[in-house]
RNA sequence: GUGGGUGUAGCUCAGCUGGUAGAGCAGCAGAUUGUGGUUCUGCGGGUCGCGGGUUCAAGCCCCGUCACUCACCCCA
């Protein structure tokens, strides 16, 4: 009886692999670049972490496990609240700005759907200790970059902005009452998921005035930062033009960065988490065919609330699942491995002890080299190096043996030389 | 939690009006005991998702169930 993977979950057999670690390395490869340090932290996490930054209902989408002690464990769905607990731990001490990434393997309890799974890989850059728009366009670079590592344009993705204090300021000079300020981002979330009779029957649930709800609707039109300035021209708002200007300076900031392509004002991210504080994004495919494959802002009251001293911060995480679905649709694949160099074929048993020391001095002077396991028919041997892409092939034994020489194939050329043992390695 | 689609070999699938399973690819071996990518031959591998029903007979029809998958809800 053959045992399947639980729902939900990929087996990575080496080609799948192989795809993972070019994502990974893409990954890597954009955070160190730009000055971030690795960090990681338990698999799982009490859960007591995850009710802190989010509340109970986060229970019913946690792998829970059944704990042999009194602590109730969780496999961590998300890396930002032991990135806070860590922080917290050793806030005093630790060097400013603090610019960290990690990659892991996170787990949620939920439906799977295109894009959704059950286990993936995260991809998280998080800056803290520094305010101001600089700090959140140089996390929003850091995951174009990552994107474009992996062969992706500006043609292919979109990294969508808004800002929470923005919407924040709006709602204020519309004499939205702060507490009401979730109901509308809640829906606000759903503008380009819904149909627009539907998004306005929404708004109007919220139970804002008649005149407030015009005015929002009205907002929620805006296209550009020019609309919204235009939009809050008609009643001067210090708070707003102030929200506004530090927007265009992150716009600014971006494109100093070679990113402006990618740039695009939405104002309709505003993201799920009630802990965002300011710029918020999300990086789309422009087909608007897939999920977001990015998703992140700032969060400068989450150290506060995870026991810490307030400290700004900001950062995205990116998944491997959707990002995979875009990277195939593109048609983008890892480069294929470099070659062996050398594949030894034994001819007779009685050169495998050879073939072993051979392979060993090789392997010693940093080459990489396969043998076959057992003599045989050289045909098919042969026919097995050429499978690895292997350079070349080196026959063990023979005649040129007794005279200490061993025959070297240039698998490319077909040409063969001989060469002496002693002069191999 | 709700709804749709699909389940036949490792993979992609065919299988007629019901007559007790096939192809291609992949794997392994041989043709070929000292010369590779082509070709040819052979082999292994399936309780046709599972259970029940109808029938002389079910991969096919009916009922149930499970799994996978897509979408909704939710989404850190």
């Amino acid at each position: 009886m053959k045992i399947p993977a639980p729902k939900y979950t990929r087996d990575f057999y080496p080609e799948e692999m192989r795809r993972r670690e070019w994502i990974e390395a893409a990954w890597v490869d954009a955070s160190r670049a730009a000055g971030f340090l690795p960090w990681d932290g338990p698999i799982f996490e009490t859960l007591e972490l995850y009710k802190r930054k989010s509340g109970n209902e986060i229970v019913e989408q946690l792998f829970n496990l059944a704990s042999k002690g009194s602590q109730e464990l969780a496999v961590r769905p998300e890396m930002t609240p032991s990135l806070a607990r860590m922080i917290a731990n050793r806030q005093a001490s630790l060097p400013r700005p603090i610019k960290w990434y990690t990659i892991g393997r996170m787990c949620r309890y939920e439906r799977g759907q295109r894009g959704r799974l059950r286990e993936f890989w995260q991809w998280n850059v998080d800056l803290l200790g520094v305010d101001g728009p600089i700090a959140d366009a140089e996390v929003m670079s850091v995951a174009v970059d990552g994107l474009e590592r992996l062969g992706l344009t500006a043609d292919d993705v979109a990294l969508r902005i808004n800002s929470r204090s923005l919407l924040s300021a709006l709602l204020t000079s519309l004499g939205i009452a702060p507490d009401q300020h979730a109901r509308v981002y809640g829906v606000t979330d759903k503008k380009g998921k819904v149909a627009q009779p539907e998004l306005e029957k929404l708004y109007a649930q919220i139970g804002l005035s008649q005149e407030t709800l015009t005015q929002i609707l009205d907002l929620m039109n805006s296209q550009s930062i020019d609309d919204v300035r235009s939009f809050a021209s008609r009643r001067s708002d210090e708070q707003v033009a102030k929200e506004i200007a530090k927007l265009e300076e992150l716009f600014s900031h971006l494109a100093s960065l070679e990113k402006g392509p990618y740039c695009q004002f939405d104002i309709g991210i505003v993201r799920g988490l009630a802990y965002y504080t300011g710029p918020v994004f999300e990086i789309f495919d422009r087909k608007g065919e897939l999920r977001a494959v990015c998703g992140g802002g700032r969060y400068d009251q989450l150290m506060e609330t995870m026991g810490g001293q307030a400290m700004p911060a900001c950062g995205f995480g990116m998944g491997d699942v959707v990002l995979g679905e875009l990277l195939n649709e593109r048609k983008l694949a890892p480069p294929s491995d470099s070659p062996l160099d050398y594949y030894l074929i034994p001819m007779g048993d009685e050169r495998l002890a050879d073939v072993l020391s051979l392979t060993q001095r090789f392997r010693k002077g940093g080459k990489k080299v396969d043998y076959s396991p057992k003599a045989g028919n050289l045909s098919k041997m042969l026919k097995k190096a050429s499978e690895t892409g292997v350079k070349s092939v080196i026959l063990v034994g023979g005649e040129e043996w007794t005279r200490g020489q061993v025959k070297i194939r240039d698998m490319q050329s077909r040409e063969e030389r001989e060469v002496s043992i002693t002069d191999l390695v």
